[in-house]
DNA sequence: ACCTGATATCCGATC
DNA sequence: GATATCAGGT
């Protein structure tokens, strides 16, 4: 076994693979390796005789730790069963299952997803006619954000406030009510969200020394991957976890963290080795993934950052094409352009080996239309989610009733689809349900035939069916007619949905381990297309964190895009979108193609406005790329290269005014918009600002008053 | 009293 | 495409 261990990792990676007492920091630059690592070390402990059960796995997805599993288990030759491995949110609900009453909870515990937690702001606010009428106020959305945030990133709502939404400030007060009655009202009906789930695993810990020990023994090596994108709360985690044989590694990359966001610190990194004072730093820097010239460009674009990070990524992959910017005339146009690109691409490629990615979601639709029209099958990663289509939600609703019955989101989301139920209704009969003579509930049982149906067949449920599978099937045939009358033009689709839900249930013996499961982890759309294997991949670049592929296309390089617009707000946040275009260019490993339009569609106006490419585009030496343009007439050339000494001075200046400059601006003065905070400056002589109650705008230096400092 | 359907405005990434 | 509000129907 050591023998194939060694022959196949690198010295670094051998290090960090054998290294197994004590704490240990590994810093794997992208593509350098780091699964094959860890994969090779889970294979070293099991074949050393550490027992399987004592090791803990946490990643940033299921599905991540479910493949290293695996290959680690080829490896041995042999299945790998009893490692404990996850998410850190997966972990702690399995933890607060068999402890959930040691913290106060009356029942089983339910998790609230994002839109769940949503529906739950919107009627405390609206009972207690928080923000009525007033359109300017914060929507649900926004006031879940900076509850969250604030937990995550353990700030007062206030600075908050100041540093990413000034405008919001005048709300302050109302936003910290709702979040105390949210806070309240998930505590009262058995719910916790995601952020609970950390916390009070934090605080089970932190109560109960027996707990705590029994844990930090049973764990005996632990290991965390993507180690840059845990937030503070998982680090306290993680360090309780350690006990007192400190077996752990952790493993990250301080120039890939793209979720500060959720309060992701790169501080959980950087101060490993003050946590673990006698840790044992590894860094590995061979890039196994890129060739020379996609490197030299991502190089180029991490050295653009205010932060200097110490990487010196090499390859023995020398040869290579520059990677091309391709500037199409729209974003519109620019579907076209990708899909003749592909269609070239295929001769030497299969479509799998292929990716299409993007800032956000919704990015891809005008893709998805012309992937469409051109018969190219693609897999959607990120976006609109498998349990987040409304059809799922309404039949886990009420698999989540037969779990826990104090769950009120549930029973609104389930009795509102009954006709002539809505939201006041359904609190009155929820009250009453919990009465001693449910006299409210019996009556309107006796006018509502429906109503007196779903609960007598949810009751049956409950005594006489355990098996999540048979559960589902019962709800579904419940909701099938419900199903057709709510959406009569897409049911057929939407049927063939829960019949893959069904099939999801199957393996599952417990009820609330599948419903946690369907809230943590979204599952991949089984079943769906046969032609899977060779199909292209969309994805949010967020999404395709830790993947890679032969050739990979970056579209909607323009500023508003990539960078996003929120993120124009400030230089922390810009920095973030730098490491995220990082990551991005670095899942390449042969081809890049990075996408500017030169345009971009407005809907509102019904016409396409012209845009500024992204900074980090601009930035980039000319040397390090091929450039081609679309003409009017559909066709792209190979831009003619210009002589060296007349081209990209200016860009390359302005790139400086991004990184640099704009650090130091603080605030000034508009005659109508008043005091405001200067975001950036504009070459020749714009700024950006945010005004508190005016949002963000762009003004002519010559009408702003600058404050001394 | 409460539910349902039409219309203007906005839009970030994840567990 | 979703969210919020306003107006009308039972």
């Amino acid at each position: 076994m050591f023998e194939q261990i060694q022959e196949n990792l690198n010295p670094n990676q051998l290090d960090a693979v054998t290294s197994c007492q004590g704490p240990v920091l590994v810093i794997a630059g992208a593509g350098s390796g780091k699964t094959r690592t860890i994969v090779y070390r889970l294979a070293y402990l099991i074949d050393k005789g550490v027992d399987p059960s004592s090791i803990l796995l946490l990643t940033f997805t299921r599905k991540a730790s479910q493949e290293m599993l695996l290959r680690a288990g080829r490896l041995l030759g042999q299945g790998l069963h009893g490692v404990s491995g996850g998410t850190f949110h997966a972990f702690a609900y399995n933890i607060l299952r068999k402890y959930g009453s040691a913290l106060g909870f009356q029942s089983q515990i339910t998790i609230l997803d994002r839109s769940d937690a949503e529906e739950v702001i919107k009627q405390i606010k609206e009972a207690n006619e928080i923000g009525k009428k007033d359109r300017s106020f914060p929507k649900k959305n926004t006031v879940l954000s900076f509850i969250s945030k604030m937990r995550n990133k353990e700030l007062n709502l206030e600075s908050l406030l100041e540093k990413e939404a000034a405008h919001l400030l005048p709300y302050a007060e109302d936003l910290l009510t709702l979040d105390d009655l949210y806070q309240k009202f998930k505590f009262e009906h058995n719910l916790l969200d995601y952020d609970d789930l950390l916390f009070y695993l934090e605080k089970l810990l932190l109560e109960r020394e027996d707990i705590k020990q029994h844990l930090s023994r049973k764990q005996s090596h632990i290991m965390v991957d993507e180690y840059q994108d845990t937030n503070l709360v998982q680090g306290r985690i993680v360090r309780h976890l350690a006990g007192e044989d400190n077996n752990i590694m952790v493993v990250g990359d301080d120039a890939q963290s793209i979720y500060s966001f959720r309060g992701a610190t790169v501080n959980n990194i950087l101060n490993f080795n003050k946590d673990f004072p006698d840790c044992k730093i590894i860094k590995l820097e061979q890039n196994y993934r890129s060739n020379q010239p996609i490197l030299d460009l991502s190089n180029q674009i991490l050295s653009g950052a205010k932060a200097k990070y110490n990487k010196k990524l090499f390859t023995t992959i020398k040869q290579g094409t520059k990677p091309e910017i391709l500037r199409p005339l729209s974003d519109q146009t620019q579907s076209n352009l990708i899909v003749d690109k592909i269609m070239e691409l295929s001769r030497n490629y299969q479509l799998s080996d292929i990716a299409v990615l993007f800032r956000s979601g919704f990015q891809s639709y005008s893709l998805e239309v012309a992937l469409n029209r051109a018969g190219i099958q693609f897999t959607k990663y990120g976006g609109q989610r498998f349990t987040e289509a409304a059809h799922i939600k309404d039949v886990l609703a009420h698999l989540r009733l037969i779990q826990n019955p104090t769950d009120l989101p549930a029973w609104q989301r389930a009795i509102s689809l009954l006709p002539g139920i809505g939201p006041k209704l359904c609190q009155r009969l929820y009250n009453s349900m919990f009465q001693e003579d449910k006299q409210y509930l019996n009556k309107t049982c006796k006018n509502k035939p429906e109503l007196n149906r779903i609960l007598e067949l949810l009751d049956y449920l409950r005594q006489n069916v355990s098996s999540p599978f048979y559960i589902l099937n019962w709800i579904i045939e419940y909701y099938t007619p419900i199903l057709k009358e709510k959406y009569p033009d897409d049911y057929p689709k939407r049927q063939t949905e829960l019949e893959q839900l069904s099939q999801i249930a199957g393996p599952y013996s417990d009820l609330d381990v599948f419903l946690s499961d369907m809230s943590l982890e979204n599952p991949e759309q089984i079943g769906n297309d046969p032609d899977k294997e060779n199909s292209l991949t969309l994805s949010t670049v967020h999404s395709a964190k830790g993947l890679e592929w032969p050739a990979v296309f970056i579209i909607d390089l323009v500023e508003e895009r990539f960078p996003s617009r929120h993120a124009m707000l400030d230089a922390d946040n810009m920095e973030e979108e730098r490491r995220l275009f990082y990551v991005a260019c670095t899942r390449a490993q042969e081809y890049l193609g990075l996408s500017a339009p030169e345009s971009l569609y407005k809907k509102y106006q019904n016409r396409c406005e012209p845009v500024i490419s992204s900074p980090f585009i601009q930035e980039i030496s000319p040397g390090y790329y091929q450039e081609l343009k679309e003409n009017y007439s559909g066709r792209v050339e190979k831009k003619q290269a210009a002589p060296l000494n007349e081209t990209h001075t200016q860009p390359e200046a302005k790139g400086e005014d991004y990184s640099r400059e704009k650090m130091e601006y603080g605030f000034c003065r508009h005659k109508i918009f008043g005091r405001g905070k200067i975001v950036s400056f504009i070459p020749p002589n714009k700024f950006q600002v945010n005004f508190p109650g005016f949002g963000l705008k762009v003004i002519l230096g010559d009408y702003l008053q600058m404050e001394a400092e």
